[in-house]
RNA sequence: GUUCCCUUCGUCUAGUGGCCUAGGACACAUCCCUUUCACGGAUGCGACACGGGUUCAAAUCCCGUAGGGAACGCCA
């Protein structure tokens, strides 16, 4: 039997930093059993639902490098099935009519909640003999089992048990004759051949309700593994206030999607002590086995410590396509001139910087042309005095590598600075980069070339 | 409120009864490297939620307590 796991995300926002690692969790197991994944978008809320959030969706899994199997499911789109499927539920004697009205749902849930109950609804209409009202159209309302206890066994949580009393005759088809999630889901998954349902453990106690659909129907009961949620850093469930919770805007804080899915992977997963953890050697490796039963906060911190990791290993020519946006945002114009200065500054700027955005930081000088904006501190660090002999002695230099620049900021230091090379190296970094923090100015002389480095001195008076 | 789930350094985690005076990673601190800031290297700080059992032996098994999370819709 070939393994068959599913995203089913509902398209009521952007797509979530906990949605991202559910995706990357079921395609990590397909993967690893050479079966598939498929996508599922839960589209029957036609309130809530924006075709924007649809391509939100579309556009993470992508940029994370998870690939899914077949076309794009839309639920909506298949609701005359799930209506079909509760109709021949109802047909067996699985199901039937309810009839009640809103007031009369709402004096029952009231009632249960104060006798502290988890069943609703009453089963008033479950065996009723007496006459519908005129001109209500009805709901259908699935049998659950009476008395006893059912139990879910799950990859991940264990084996999870709950009094069927818990469970009451929950609604599978409203009164327009729209399915509800927990019917949806299951014609889906049945209808699409699922094997494993792996999702958030909101799910866990709906899992039990579900089950009872795949009862009534025969249908083959899917693995369940149950994942805990990701929390926020102060262990509240992730929200907007922790700042990102789009897989978008994790893009935009420049990292990488290799890091992303690292990272992710560790929050809930593990491998002995196993750290950095390539996709090939993840796909390999992952299993339900060691998925974590509590939650785990996000942190940004050792995230970017990931990242780092994946930039230094990149290769250089992505990295300048990768950062030249970043710069571009800046308001900085990158042409081909800047695009190689920053391939040849490459080595360096990858091994400093941990996410895109602090790349482009540093790396924004490369683009610039004169004159340049100074920041505060690299204004005061322009020594007139200094950067006339530094022009000077440059201009006379036959050959501009890093040691022959770094000789005559030394000799100057000797002439002018008591031999203190920092007094002549971070006035030159302050004319060339605009800033006092930067590679090695040396080296960034040379990438700029002989010419360049004489017109910026120049232009400071 | 009721039901279900969870609980090892600040954070992510290793650990499946003796290998644990609890290991790794991130963060933090100190030092080294150094033209700046980073990177890199070294060292250090730092946890089995609590209380009872079971056992020769418990982070590991059992029972309570406390704390956290989730679910209780004609939302998904």
């Amino acid at each position: 039997m070939t393994v068959v796991t599913r995203i089913p995300p509902s398209p009521t926002g952007l797509m979530h930093i906990g949605t991202a690692r559910t995706a990357l969790y079921n395609w990590l197991f397909a993967q690893h059993y050479k079966g598939q994944m498929q996508f599922r978008i839960e589209d029957t809320d036609r309130a809530r639902y924006a075709p924007e959030f649809v391509e939100s969706i579309k556009d993470g899994l992508t940029w994370l490098g998870l690939t899914w199997d077949g076309p794009i499911l839309s639920q909506f789109e298949r609701r005359d099935r799930h209506a079909e499927v509760a109709h021949e539920m109802l047909k067996a004697g699985k199901a039937y009519y309810c009839y009640c009205s809103p007031e009369e749902l709402e004096t029952m849930r009231e009632k249960a909640k104060a006798e502290g109950s988890l069943a609703m609804y009453d089963r008033r209409w479950r065996d009723s003999t007496a006459t519908p009202p005129a001109g209500v159209k009805p709901v259908i309302r699935i049998k659950a089992p009476i008395g006893g206890a059912s139990v879910v066994n799950d990859r991940v949580q264990g084996e999870v048990t709950v009094n069927n009393e818990q469970l009451d005759d929950f609604i599978i088809l409203r009164s327009d004759g729209t399915p509800t999630y927990m019917l949806a889901v299951v014609v889906d998954d049945h209808d699409m051949g699922v094997t494993h349902v792996i999702r958030g453990d909101d799910h866990l106690n709906n899992t039990f309700r579900q089950n009872i659909i795949y009862e009534a129907m025969d249908w083959n009961i899917p693995v369940y593994a149950h994942l805990p949620l990701i929390l926020g850093p102060d262990g509240a469930k992730l929200s907007k206030r922790h700042g990102a919770t789009a897989v978008a805007e994790y893009a935009n804080m420049g990292y990488l999607p290799e890091a992303m899915r690292n990272y992710l992977l560790r929050l809930g997963w593990s491998h002995g002590d196993d750290e950095i953890i390539s996709t090939e050697q993840a796909i390999e490796w992952f299993d339900l086995d060691h998925v974590h039963r509590s939650p785990a906060r996000f942190d940004f911190a050792k995230l970017e410590n990931v990242n780092a990791h994946y930039m230094k290993e990149a290769d250089n020519r992505r990295l300048v396509d990768l950062v030249v946006p970043f710069i571009e945002k800046k308001g900085i114009k990158v042409d081909h001139l800047g695009r190689q200065r920053l391939l040849a500054g490459m080595d360096e700027l990858k091994n400093r910087a941990k996410t895109l955005l602090q790349m482009a930081d540093e790396g924004a000088f490369y683009c610039k042309s004169v004159p340049l904006d100074f920041d505060e501190k690299a204004k005061a660090n322009l020594d007139p005095a200094v950067l006339k002999a530094l022009a000077e002695k440059f201009n006379q230099l036959e050959s501009f590598t890093p040691e022959s620049i770094e000789l005559t900021c030394k000799e100057i230091a000797n002439d002018l600075q008591g031999g203190k090379l920092g007094k002549v190296a971070m006035p030159l970094r302050a004319a060339l980069t605009g800033t006092t923090v930067s590679p090695s100015v040396f080296h960034a002389a040379v990438i700029l070339g002989k010419d360049e480095v004489l017109r910026r001195l120049s232009c400071i008076s």
